[in-house]
DNA sequence: AATTTTAATCAACAATCGTTGATTAAATAT
DNA sequence: ATATTTAATCAACGATTGTTGATTAAAATT
């Protein structure tokens, strides 16, 4: 009865990171986490190594989906308007699925262990580098319009790292398409009437 | 000698919230705030009743400044892309005036005990709507597009709630009113180019 | 049915947490 | 100079933290 097991690890995991959500990762206690899933604390230790590696293992497999995607729309032949719909997309459909593992790569990585949270920065760095290489490459090519590259960088970023706990984007019923055309419409065109 | 000893307070505060911006509430300690300010820990209790209190003063003297500034704006006779206009220039200015307090706001305040929670949820809750209701009223008046409101707000609040860790916002030598009007003309003509 | 592997419980560890009371040093006021 | 208030230190409290080892129960494999 293998799967089972999985999916009783796979219910522990999921526990413990909806009490990061909730309460914040220093916040949550392990437990706290048994308590949730009703056993006693040392049984935690039988599908986990450490408190730090559930917050580990739940970053960094949500961080490789995002480096995944991030590769495959900076080396797409299309233009740069259309690598960003593909970027929001990518959040809009990361933070519907996983939105507790999106939850986490906002703030909780800063509690990772020393040597964890080095591996982390330096690939959240790398793939900061490329959602800006594609804005700037936009301003260069005129597809966008010519604003501080940080500061348009640092307004996007917010808004998508955002998406995960916005009932529009959560919601059972929440068409995905619309949604994101919402989005780029957004983005793109801004908030003021045209007339 | 009441001056030097308002400063020593003051300076043991913007110790602790430094603390806390950098590692988090729960994960900065009373004795690592002594340790930054080069004292025992003991002795900060000459000065703060607890360190909920730390969090919560910081908290709510920062949260009736955006109150103030809301409700100024709510009840001004200008158009609702004015009043936007001045809620963009009401973050810019207190995320750049008080980074480590607005820095609380977002989410930091989840760990205030009960009661104060409580009245500071309620605070935000009732915040929140006059700046939804600002946009939506203009959406009636057809000076928005008619995006969903929630969503509009959802991406408003996110972008303007995360501007206080941006170097283009903190940065010494950043002209306010320039970076006010970037921002601005992000959020109401977006990123697209005309052409 | 016997054996091995997996799951759960219990008690306890060392460390750290926020906070307090007693006490001494320093600064201020009388 | 003396008295009083303010600031700082020391030691310690009870509670909570992550984690471990020993032990028993359950499940899976042989």
């Amino acid at each position: 009865m293998k799967k089972k097991v999985q999916n009783r690890q796979a219910a522990y995991e999921k526990t413990a990171l909806q009490l990061f959500h909730t309460l914040g990762y220093k916040g949550t206690s392990m437990r706290k986490i048994a308590e949730n899933v009703g056993c006693d604390v040392a049984n935690l230790y039988n599908y986990f190594n450490s408190k730090n590696d559930i917050l580990k293992n739940a970053l960094f497999s949500i961080d490789v989906r995002f480096q995944e995607g991030i590769n495959e729309i900076s080396a797409a032949p299309i233009t740069s308007k259309n690598k960003l719909r593909r970027i929001i997309e990518l959040y809009t459909r990361l933070s519907k699925e996983y939105p507790l593992h999106t939850s986490l790569l906002n703030r909780e990585w800063k509690h990772l262990n020393e040597d964890d949270r080095t591996s982390f920065e330096k690939a959240k760095s790398a793939y900061e580098k490329k959602v800006i290489a594609i804005i700037k490459e936009g301003m260069i090519k005129k597809e966008f319009k010519a604003y501080d590259v940080q500061l348009t960088a640092h307004l996007i970023f917010s808004m998508l790292r955002q998406l995960f706990d916005s009932k529009s984007v959560i919601g059972r019923n929440v068409n995905r398409d619309d949604l994101e055309k919402s989005i780029a419409s957004f983005i793109f065109s801004g908030l003021a009437s045209d007339f």
